[in-house]
DNA sequence: CCACACGTTGACTGCGAATGCAAGGCGGCG
DNA sequence: CGCCGCCTTGCATTCGCAGTCAACGTGTGG
């Protein structure tokens, strides 16, 4: 079809390619095509109104050229970056690995990227927020704790922002995150099964907010039941640290028979602790639970009764509140908790008979 | 010392900030500070010549307005986005979870930002480098296959790439990685004290360039010794699946004394196939071996011998070379392989005597 | 006292794509 | 046959900042 105009038209190619320091711009492709940038522009850009022809020609320049829309200056004047900003902190990282790759996917089905930000400690989250307003996020799902000003700063810039796993201290930001006082409740309706006498808590961080959250739902469903929780140990939510706790803990006189313990990670470590330092059996020497339903909490060398978090509706449901607060649909903010699922093993004992 | 103006000034900061739909820009900041956009724009750049007064005016200013530079606009114009592309699979996430994460401390170290591609399977990378290309990123780390064609693009589009663990098929890109074949000389250099006879691997998905490495280093290292694999069963680097196939091999009456895996995530399966399905003991009845050593290899209910790869080195190589071939400062491109560590657990037998 | 150099400064332009607007082409309808 | 309206197209402008250049003031040396 273009047979007369076929050489000319490499030798056009090659002109524009030839200046290779710099890139192929709306322009280049224009002129190729013999169209308008405009054309081009709205080639590109969905909705645009492009005859067939136009289109055709248009996309066998750009495809000779190899062209891709300079999406920097694209958000420049569209005021929409397509860009979602996660903040995680290496503890987010290391004890739900998935959590990272599912936020990535869901964020990439609606067309956005995913901007990371590691921050090593929940207050550091401070210093990349002039970056984040720099970059123009459409959004922000933070995995980690926001202190108020930065809420402000948020809701000043009006960034939409969704806390994951946070209870939001103000009243801009929606939230999701786990239900842990029912999921603890429903873990210590079953432990009451096993006759608890002397319950200790292993707790993460002071200050951490998802570990006082599950401490306080369980002290809630023990006091419940007329029970009630002895002792608190902070730890630092590692295997290490749940070890170590075990250690000491386990190889009192009056040792707890019934350990929960604010995560699984830590819980691998007590029992471990319990069995292989102490020669405690678990879980008829003392019952240990956990919270998040690691994979290796299901293995058979472990087989922790433990609550699992639905990591994936957690994300699922985060990015869609936040598409709606970007989208401008959503009304005020909402928090959505979602059930944990309670997992029972071999590390708790069954009601008697 | 501003005493005469002061509630002038408020009235014009207020002014300019209520206009609230409007972001704040380097012109609202000069004409607040009473000096040219010019200024702001130098106070902001590093290495701008700027007087000590105007560039206090300008951050009093700054400060009252909560300006931050557009880094969009300024990476139109200085054509660099200061985003570096990771590219990850679930399979990387999944198994070397604090890779991530130390990625992006590197890169927020050098004043760079970390945009996430979650990729599903290898092969799917091709869909997001139109992406890539469009963001300007300005460096790519991947974790992925990259199929030639894809390499081919960086290379015409001039955009530095390391991989991460591949080895790369063409000759523009760099890449950072493990020594496989060398640790797996180690390892079996250690596993022929345990006097093996019938050797197994159990590897990755077919076509997985990273465990047909670890297998290719195993097979001539036992060549060395006079030994070779009598078996190599594919699958799919998943606890289940390693437990999955723990159940069938083992369970021959011919079965392998001694089985090597190509990763961590499915020894512990096969380990626990053996034990808990089978009744097999191990390391009397079958050693075994994986790769990556996880944390909880190094627990006691596992104990599993591998071979540690050197994460934090990798990635630290990785984003340096990175950033040499963004300088400029590299000269073509650099293959680094990093030492594997051997870790002797008790899934292997000592050397009599 | 003048010439010169240097450190600051502001006006202006360009990065690359999107879009409002007006002009053009086309078909349908009266 | 002529008018109207729709769809398509190109022009010109805009987004926010960086960098160029000329002009300015100040200080120094001759």
């Amino acid at each position: 079809m273009h047979s007369q105009s076929e050489a000319d038209w490499e030798d056009r190619v090659d002109a524009l390619l030839g200046d290779s320091a710099r890139r192929v711009t709306s322009y280049d492709v224009a002129k190729l095509a013999g169209v308008s940038q405009s054309a081009v522009s709205r080639t590109f850009r969905d909705g645009g109104s492009v005859s067939p022809e136009t289109r055709a020609k248009v996309e066998r320049a750009a495809q000779a050229l190899g062209y891709a829309p300079n999406i920097v200056a694209r958000s420049l004047i569209t005021r929409r970056s397509n860009l979602i900003a996660v903040l995680v902190t290496a503890q987010t990282s290391r004890n739900y690995p998935e959590v990272l790759f599912q936020l990535g996917q869901e964020i990439q089905a609606r067309g956005n990227r995913m901007l990371v930000f590691t921050v090593d400690f929940d207050a550091l989250a401070a210093e990349v927020f002039n970056d984040l307003a720099g970059y123009h996020v459409d959004g922000i799902v933070a995995a980690t704790s926001m202190e108020p000003d930065l809420l402000e700063a948020c809701e000043r810039h009006r960034i939409p922002l969704v806390l994951y796993n946070r209870v939001p201290r103000g009243g801009f930001a929606s939230a999701v995150g786990c239900d842990h006082a029912t999921g603890m409740s429903d873990l210590v309706d079953h432990l009451v099964g096993g006759t608890p006498r002397r319950v200790a808590f292993v707790a993460g961080p002071k200050g951490a907010v998802v570990s006082e959250d599950r401490l306080a739902g369980a002290r809630q469903a023990l006091v419940r039941h007329g029970l009630a929780i002895d002792e608190v140990i902070h730890a630092d939510y590692s295997y290490d640290g749940g070890r170590a706790v075990g250690r000491d803990l386990l190889a009192r006189k009056k040792r707890p028979d019934t350990v929960l313990c604010a995560n699984d990670a830590m819980a691998l470590g007590l029992m471990d602790s319990a069995r292989f330092d102490l020669g405690l059996s678990v879980p008829a020497d003392v019952q240990v639970t956990g919270f998040d339903d690691l994979p290796e909490s299901a293995w058979p060398s472990h087989d922790l009764t433990t609550l699992r978090q639905p990591v994936e509706m957690l994300t699922r449901a985060a990015i869609r509140m936040l598409e709606e607060h970007i989208a401008g649909t959503a009304i005020g903010s909402e928090r959505r908790l979602m059930p944990a699922e309670l997992k029972i093993r071999g590390s708790t004992r069954r009601p008697a008979g």
